[in-house]
DNA sequence: CTTGATGCAAATGGTTTGCATGTTT
DNA sequence: AAACATGCAAACCATTTGCATCAAG
């Protein structure tokens, strides 16, 4: 996994907030700082999936002024980039995180903890959807629900 | 649509809607005129997947006046005994049905099409994730999105 | 100086809730 | 009567949008 963006280390300068920026850009987008501690906000919880509100408050912590929808607006343009995934599921607000390798979520219906599922553990069901029904999984964005371990257990 | 209301065949008397009262009364629910048609609707609709919005359309056609807000609180007390499945992705509206056998959906994100695939498909990647994660899968209720047949070909 | 980004407030849309009233048991 | 259901309006909550202003290219 490319440590540089990715990584828990390996953060000499700011991991790959300018590269980040710099793909924003050549999308016709523009350098902001409000972006770039978005960005950076994002890359510093590592790989914790955020909701808005969270990177908000993060990114609110230094810039007091970095509004909300600003944190939308420029997460809708990551994610339409490619970026950085959005990950909803039904009702609570949805969570956010880079892409790196491709993977699923599995969502606890009880206490909401997001597990990653690497891809190729779904990729059989996915043929096989694609088989019988035409229908292409999501394949970065697939949102299981269920009862992780520890809820399970109760 | 639902010319049926009460289904097409298989309705001599009237399908399901007794017993469905019934159970709701045993729960110490109330047998009321409302809930009534709006349990009609929904086996009306047979296996279509309905929102809300959609069925309370349906019961208002005959009973104008069973308010939006009566449908969200029948279905809720009718998902608590177990009855009907909520199936909800990411933003848009829920849709509702009965709990016949278990399956799951595939929501296509483009035109929102519903697919079911039976709960076998997917046995296998549930002790999957159950063997490796301790992950116990929603049965009855997994939402997986992807593009359906139509809307990947274009 | 042009186009995109931002703050803010207000709108959205699906769903939920408080309350006073009407019904079922 | 007591407990529950309902209509209605208003509240909610995550997200989006209109607009005037600000800043990056």
């Amino acid at each position: 996994m490319s440590e540089a963006a990715a990584g828990g280390r390996a953060d000499h300068h700011t991991p790959g907030a300018d590269e980040i920026l710099d793909k924003l850009r050549d999308h016709g987008g523009r350098r902001t700082t409000g972006r770039r501690a978005i960005v950076e906000a994002l890359i510093g919880a590592g790989r914790e999936h955020l909701s808005a509100e969270e990177l908000a408050a993060a990114v609110q912590a230094e810039h007091p002024h970095v509004h909300l929808s600003t944190v939308y607006r420029t997460l809708d343009a990551l994610e339409s980039i490619g970026v950085v995934d959005r990950v909803a599921f039904g009702g609570a607000s949805a969570v956010y995180h880079f892409v790196e390798r491709a993977h699923h979520h599995l969502v606890c219906t009880d206490c909401g903890a997001v597990t990653e599922v690497p891809d190729d553990l779904v990729s059989s069901l996915a043929s096989e959807l694609d088989a019988r029904y035409g229908f292409t999984l999501d394949h970065p964005h697939l949102v299981m629900t269920g009862r992780c371990r520890d809820c399970a257990s109760h």
